[in-house]
DNA sequence: GTAAATATCTTAGTTGCTAAGATAATATTA
DNA sequence: TAATATTATCTTAGCAACTAAGATATTTAC
């Protein structure tokens, strides 16, 4: 038997997390990202330039995957790619930030002033709370995955 | 420019987001679901029968794909096809949601208890502030996916 | 009763994945 | 140093699930 404010916490978090990558997918598909690029790009614009094992090893893919990957992003003229200095092997892949910015800001304009607008109606203690339930919550989901993973 | 705050903020809701369906996945996969059928499937729990086009409806899948992932579902015992006694036309999907509990209550297990633990942490307040904000950001989101699907 | 609309299914073609192996560069070792 | 092993990425073949378009079956409208 579970409580019901847990039911309903996990139902609205299951739903939030569904409605956040449909609006990201929406977004994506009107920059011209079909299918779920997008959620790799977001990975090099937060970590900045990696190689292409890196970003294999971060999203799972296998390294066939990345290669394509990186093609259509190459081909869109949202990354470049260049070998390591120290490594010829390695392909340092490297977002061009602005160019994404410019693709994106103009599709995420009216949703962050919304944002902004719905956190500025909580306190800052209030704000705390959900900082600490996000950072609380994304621990232990990655040790169920983590968990799963490993056996 | 935009507040800390609100950086802070997005960067832990994207995570958070990701994080979950990548858990969501791993623990649909260990189920025997590759892909990203159970994400749809959570749709039918939820929700309870409904229609295959009401299904493609819901999920921006085509009816074509919807035959599909119903057929993937019905061999695997999820789900069931039935004709709507009314409309002979309408194939109302039943989820078997008996077999589909027994298939994916143990993985969630652990999580479950952990979640509870994390909610017993905090105040019946702040927990309102949590439902709060998870429900105001899900309709930012809605709406913001909507305008962009409807123009 | 015929025509139009609706709900689902089928088919052909596309995309992006994995697995396995090829290629090129680097590290190791005798 | 030369031979061998390892590493990083790319290429290829095969596969799964998608879309778009059209087929089929049923219902609704005239």
């Amino acid at each position: 038997m579970e409580s019901e404010v847990l039911t309903r916490i996990r139902k609205l978090s299951q739903q939030y997390a569904y409605t956040s990558i449909q609006m990201h997918e929406t977004i994506a598909r009107q920059a011209g990202l079909p299918g779920t690029d997008h959620k790799y790009l977001g990975f090099l614009i937060q970590k900045g330039e990696m190689t292409a094992g890196e970003l294999s090893n971060l999203t799972g893919l296998t390294t066939g995957a990345v290669t394509g990957l990186i093609d259509r992003f190459e081909k869109k003229g949202l990354v470049k790619r260049q070998f390591a200095e120290d490594d010829r092997r390695k392909v340092i892949i490297k977002p061009n930030t602005e160019s994404i910015m410019a693709l994106f800001a103009p599709l995420y304009k009216e949703f962050r002033s919304k944002s902004q607008e719905l956190l500025a109606s909580f306190s800052n203690k209030e704000i705390k709370v959900i900082e600490t339930y996000f950072s609380k919550a994304i621990e232990i989901m990655n040790e169920t995955t983590n968990k799963l993973n490993n056996k």
